[in-house]
DNA sequence: CATGAATGAGCGTTCATTCAT
DNA sequence: CATGAATGAACGCTCATTCAT
């Protein structure tokens, strides 16, 4: 093969290179596994997934698996944060940004909407965390308030600031949450609108009952 | 034992009331096994429930369960069915009754919300029918899109008669009906709100944004 | 078939006899797995038989096995326990009976080195504890130290009484409880000698030290 | 590969030594091994140890064990011959020395005594040797043999010579070893009693009965 | 109608061992 | 000489389902 041409060369600049390559290799696998298992999670469930369902795919065996997770568990919970990185990383960016409560909860519904179209964000909502054990759940469900909690704060913020008519903001944000969670059972990947377009059109649609545009 | 001879008296007096009788208390039986069967599944998951767990706090073993349903499956699909029945009186009600399309819509929510308030409604959206065999999966769809189907006729029924502003037809079903199943998630039997607040006030909420009040 | 007949008979004479009948049949397979247990568990170590192999020389399979038993480790204990039970026997047997420290000793040797003979019996010095969990663990070995116990309750009234000459108590009795366990790793049922002839010369020889015969 | 080149020059001044040093540093290594794996068996059983354990303690990978020996069998056997050794060196020493027969035992059963109170020396006991393959376990069963018998010359000798009164050889050597092996599961580190003190009990207490005094 | 017993299929997990690097 | 990765084999255990009684 051309391996030890390849090799040589790294050797001289970088002796750790191997090593990174080694662990890029390791991280791209262990995504690897994650995607086919959150596919597998969404397509059949978790408890009727099989480990040897997913290392199939990979074209690895079953006990393989284990050199990347602990256990199956893990798999899932790395699933979940996947997910919830997907939408706190909009309720962060809506954060940071200027704008008024209205402005923000549109970017924030926008967000998780867009999260509801990829197989990590749907598990969070379609994966029942019941399965995880109660350490587990209880760092899931963490995750899932954040975002609730973010919901809540941005209709407050336009409540005060008059860019959102008073309202129940507890309901409101329920309402909100559920509509856009279930995008996630919905949705289809070749369906005629695009992600960005129900997106888009949530962000308008969830609000327009409670938008002060007098 | 000495079954046959209790059983001699009455059938003197009336030759078909223990056949009533019987059909009765299996009809009880059954019942009794698809309350603790649903409230378990809400619970722990379908998979993770299992039929001894079921038969056990019913006092009976689990091949007596044999008895009033052909296996598992059946009985989560008996469970969709009543969760089923409970939205489509809501939606066969309102299609009697007189009135525009918003005031049927509105109606349709009250009893979809109150419906996901029990656990026979919760466990349509908190139960991933992924785990039926498809002839019976078809069978819940096509009851779940029954109930989607009515959110739009309403819906379009306003459009029409102008009672509701012309809007996405499709997605708005979609964020109502959201919204909706949501409460199965987040409801609580002793929560601050009782179901039918929470019914009457979603109502209202999930219409704002679309109801012509001009 | 000859069941209405057959089954007439007894529903009149004990009606329960059928139950009976079913717990006497249960426990005889229970006792039969053990016996087949404690005798791989020997032949092999308790990690390296299988429940497979278990159930195989029972003409069963391996799930039909936890329908007596609630796990492995459970088949072990209770193996442990009859075990036990053959020590405990002769202590209490020489307990109540009259005689003097030094009598008293050489019965219990004699029912030891008897109980060393028995699978059960050997299962106690043979089988690592160090496989229970440490619940289970702790249970077996409060019963060892409930026989060590009894030789040195015995040991100290020979002592007292004088049917014994002083001595360190503890070590003598470790001395002999060590001989008399060491017999389950050497006996073998065809050997020259007796289980009955190795448990009298024991009982000699292992106080002939210690005996007061002046 | 470039090895041959990096020898070279050591290869002048002292061609031996680095084979000597490797020989050494590989044996100190092996040695560790030992240590550690046979720690581990004595408390938690062979089979309970897995290689990652002992390489984990060692802070190498498992795989590297196999450098030093050929699979976890070997490992044990070579635990199982360290004990060995120590007991044979009793044997011999008391072979070469003068003596009646009733001080060799006593020299003897104070060695194996000291055997005992040793980790290498534990295991010869305490690890059922039915792990191993029918040739390891052959070997190893010779060995214990030859102790067994040692047991048994020194007493006949002792019977012969006058110092031990008649008495049924086989049967009181396997008293005696019972009681000593027995050391190994009951002797603490930090018990009262030193292993040299238990060593010197035991020559006195287990020959008392024989002993011919008179 | 109900039960105890049994089964077959399957799952998550562990581990000694091998191998390319 | 050491490592990370992978494998094959096995194991304990669970469970829906069946069946004789």
């Amino acid at each position: 093969m051309t391996r030890s041409k390849s090799r040589k060369v790294p050797d001289i600049t970088s002796p750790w290179e191997p090593f990174e390559d080694r662990r890029r290799a390791r991280d791209i696998k262990r995504e690897a596994v994650l995607r086919v298992a959150v596919h597998l999670f969404l397509e059949q469930g978790y408890d009727r997934t099989s480990l040897n369902e997913v290392a199939e795919r990979l074209n690895i065996t079953k006990p393989a698996l284990y050199n990347y997770f602990a256990n199956k568990e893990e798999i899932l919970v790395e699933c979940y944060s996947l997910g919830q990185e997907l939408s706190e990383g909009a309720l962060t960016r809506m954060r940071e940004q200027d704008g008024d409560g209205l402005f923000r909860l549109r970017g924030l519904i926008r967000g998780h909407a867009l999260t509801m179209a990829q197989d990590f964000g749907q598990c969070l909502v379609r994966i029942d965390d019941r399965v995880l054990s109660p350490e587990a759940r209880r760092e899931v469900r963490a995750g899932k308030r954040l975002i609730d909690a973010g919901f809540r704060a941005f209709i407050s913020e336009g409540i005060a600031d008059g860019s959102i008519r008073p309202c129940d903001v507890k309901l409101t944000a329920f309402a909100i949450a559920g509509a856009l969670n279930w995008i996630g059972h919905w949705i289809q990947p070749d369906g005629d609108r695009s992600p960005e377009q129900i997106a888009d059109e949530m962000a308008l649609r969830l609000t327009e009952g409670i938008a002060n545009t007098a």
